[in-house]
DNA sequence: TATAAAAATATTGTCAACAAAATCATAAAT
DNA sequence: ATTTATGATTTTGTTGACAATATTTTTATA
């Protein structure tokens, strides 16, 4: 038995989706991990009713994969649909970044050295989950000060399922993106050299894209609720 | 009394969303449009907790709006969230006609002169529905021809969006694509020639875009099984 | 011991009824 | 006539129960 976690006040349906989603990206929900309706109702304080739109929401992102009469698992992304993420990202991100080069101010340039700030800490202090989860936010931070609401959406959502597919053919160990990179990707924007930017932005999806080796597995199961407790 | 229509079989998921989005697309449902969860269950000879599950997946493609405790909306999308929709597709389309340049066989350019021929017969006879659907359905087919699954997702999504954008802020008897304009781009394709291709889907998209003017009204209800009808 | 059938359990899919909230219609008051 | 209050109706939000389907466990058999 699992100390029975806190019955809780009921959680807001966007509070469930950022949860689990969190949860995925640190890695706490592996590819292939089932979803039981009941036991996430218990967890977050709600009924199925409440879970069941949360699931379907997340299956139509791709992070979670619904089976008929099966219930619903953490999607675990083949290679292709893995190299279609990557082509999508490769197409907004040097996008993004030459927008923001163009219009550096002062602001944004403090915004993205506070995150670099915290990426170091977070590997000075060898906090692997910290330093995983930042990672992936500084791409998501590029989307967020560029302004465009739908482009945050859909990098958030992909983001999310390069997580998936990082845990699955990656060696786990390794962060997903190297910190130098980032740090040369902000230095292009705050010279204003959108060019470089995105030309450093596409190498640094390349390097993430050409890490990987495909030949993963889905590992077993266990504890949900310890997974999204914290 | 409108006719009562077949109570019909149970739909699909996949059949309601489908049939909604067409909806929208063939500006039989304008944006503003109130979705009355028991109408809606009437019409597709379901209940409202499947009803429910339609409208959540259509909320979160934004084609939806959801207001707590007063119901669904079709989405009118403001102007920020128009040149949003643009700035998307201006980065993604190009990218795609680019790729099928690169690789335009015969089964490819026959389907995409196919669909040519049902543009130019709709617009011969004067078929302003088709004519609608089909212009729209053109950048589909061509996320499909790339094959790439995620794509044609994305952009089956603002396809839909956009519908919303030139209905609100567009002169209604225009057609949103002007022909010619896809012929080009075929011929680009055809010739393999990927730069003009995706020159001339830059030059298309920001053609759409200007013909915007950002004074929009949303327009009042109508019969919702009527809409959905055929 | 290994395999196959059968029962028991767990989980999802569906539904109808109720409560809460918003909307609409009506009536009263300025 | 316009506004404001009141009540009736509509619509959404929530819940629990049940049926249908998978999964697991047990039992029987080779």
């Amino acid at each position: 038995m699992s100390p029975k976690p806190i019955p809780a006040r009921p959680a807001t349906q966007d509070e469930m989706v950022e949860r689990i989603m969190r949860a995925v990206v640190e890695r706490r929900l592996p590819p292939g991990t089932k979803l039981i309706e009941e036991r996430l109702a218990g967890i977050f304080g709600v009924n199925r009713a409440r879970i069941r739109a949360v699931l379907t929401r997340l299956a139509h992102e791709g992070i979670v994969t619904l089976h008929a009469n099966r219930g619903a698992f953490v999607s675990a992304p083949t290679e292709q649909q893995a190299r279609e993420v990557f082509e999508v990202r490769r197409l907004l991100e040097p996008a993004i970044v030459q927008t923001l080069a163009a219009r550096a101010e002062r602001a944004l340039v403090s915004r993205l050295n506070g995150h670099l700030r915290k990426e170091a800490d977070a590997l000075a202090h060898a906090d692997q989950r910290a330093l995983i989860r930042l990672t992936g936010e500084f791409h998501l931070l590029l989307a967020e000060l560029a302004g465009n609401a739908l482009m945050l959406r859909l990098l958030r959502e992909m983001e999310t399922l390069t997580s998936l597919i990082i845990y699955l053919y990656e060696s786990p160990d390794l962060p997903a993106c190297r910190g130098n990179e980032h740090v040369a990707i902000v230095e292009a924007i705050t010279q204003g050299d959108g060019a470089r930017a995105a030309r450093l932005m596409l190498a640094h999806l390349a390097q993430v894209e050409a890490g990987l080796d495909m030949r993963g597995q889905a590992p077993a199961g266990f504890d949900l609720a310890e997974a999204l407790g914290a």
